[in-house]
DNA sequence: TCATGATTGACCTTCGTTGACCATTATTAT
DNA sequence: ATAATAATGGTCAACGAAGGTCAATCATGA
C-alpha cells in the first residue's frame, strides 16, 4: 500500500499486470534496469510478494532467452487448494505468515474481511501472549491449522 | 490537561490531524526531530495515548520505507455492551464458558453465524493444544478478549 | 517522601538494497 | 560435434534504514 521503497513499487506494478493477466512472463534485467535497481532486487521482490503462501507460482529459465514467470495460482478444486496450504502451513508460523495466509484465504473469497481480520488479531503476539516464542508460533499454526479445516469441512 | 511535557504536545499534534484525517501515518525519526526528542519517546505517546482502548488502532512495518500508521476507530453503540462483557470474562475461561459469549454476541448480532463458529473453533481444546489446563483456559480467555476489544471499535 | 508519569539511550529485530560470485542455457566459432 | 562465449537468472552475505524494547533516570504532584 504505502508505497515508499522500490520493492514496494515493483509489487505492485507486477499486481496491476496480473490483475488482468493470470500470469505474468518478465527479463529481470530490463525490469531491473526500468527500475533503476539491480538485477538481484527482483528475486527479493518475488520471495517476499510472490510466493506460495500468497498464491502465486513462480518459474523461470536462465541462459539466453531467459525469464521468470509469475502465475496466479487459482484453485480449480477447493479441498486440494484447501490441503495445499494445509501442507504449506507446517508446524510454526510468524505472525507476517498468518497475515499472507489470511489475504489469500480473502482475495480467493473462502474469508470475509472482517473474518480475516479477526483472525489476523486471534494470531497476535499481544493476543496470544506467550512467554516462549516457539511456542508462541505453534500455537499460531494451530489456529490457522484449525480455520483452514473449518473451511474444508464445514462449509455452510 | 495543557501540554506541559513533550508528549502531550506530539499527542496533541497527532490528535489535531487525526480530527480532520481518519488516518495518519509518520515515519518516527522525522517526528522525533520534528519535537526535538528521541524516537523512542514516540512510541512512548503511542502506547499511553493511542492504543485500543482508547480507540486508535496501530501498524508499523520497520526497515526501509518504514512507517507507523495510526487510526482513529469509531466506536459502536453497543460498546457499553461489550464493556461489560469484558468485565464478566476474567482471567480464565472454561470452552463452555466460551459458547456462551460467543452466543450472546450471536444474539446480538455482534457476530455472524459463521464468526461465532470460528471463534468456536479457536477456542477449543484440540486447537490450542496446551498441556496445562491454567494456561489454556487463560489463553481462551485473551482470545475472547481479543475478539470483545474488536467488537468495540468499527475500522474503516 | 513516594508514587506515578515522562525522558533518554543502549541494544535488538525486521525489512530493503547492493554487489560479488555462481549456475544454466543458447549461440557461435573451430 | 565440441568448445568457447555470451546471455540470462540465482544465491548469499554485508550493509543500511527504519521501528521496537527495556531498564535507568528524572520530574512532579500528592
Amino acid at each position: 500500500m504505502t508505497g515508499q521503497n522500490i520493492s514496494d513499487i515493483i509489487e505492485a506494478y507486477l499486481k496491476q499486470i496480473l490483475a488482468e493477466q493470470q500470469q505474468i512472463e518478465i527479463n529481470r534485467s530490463d525490469i531491473a534496469a526500468q527500475f533503476n535497481c539491480v538485477p538481484s532486487q527482483i528475486n527479493y521482490v518475488i520471495k517476499t510478494r510472490f510466493n506460495e503462501q500468497q498464491g502465486y507460482w513462480v518459474e523461470s529459465k536462465r541462459g539466453g532467452g531467459g525469464y521468470i514467470r509469475i502465475e496466479k495460482l487459482q484453485s480449480t478444486d477447493l479441498d486440494d487448494y484447501l490441503q495445499h496450504l494445509l501442507e504449506l502451513v507446517g508446524t510454526q508460523i510468524t505472525e507476517n505468515d498468518l497475515q499472507m495466509f489470511l489475504q489469500q484465504l480473502y482475495d480467493n473469497q473462502l474469508l470475509t474481511k472482517r473474518e480475516a481480520q479477526i483472525m489476523a488479531i486471534m494470531g497476535e503476539h499481544k493476543t496470544l501472549n506467550v512467554s516462549n516464542q516457539e511456542a508462541e508460533e505453534t500455537l499460531r499454526a494451530n489456529l490457522l491449522i484449525a480455520l483452514l479445516n473449518s473451511l474444508r469441512y464445514k462449509r455452510s
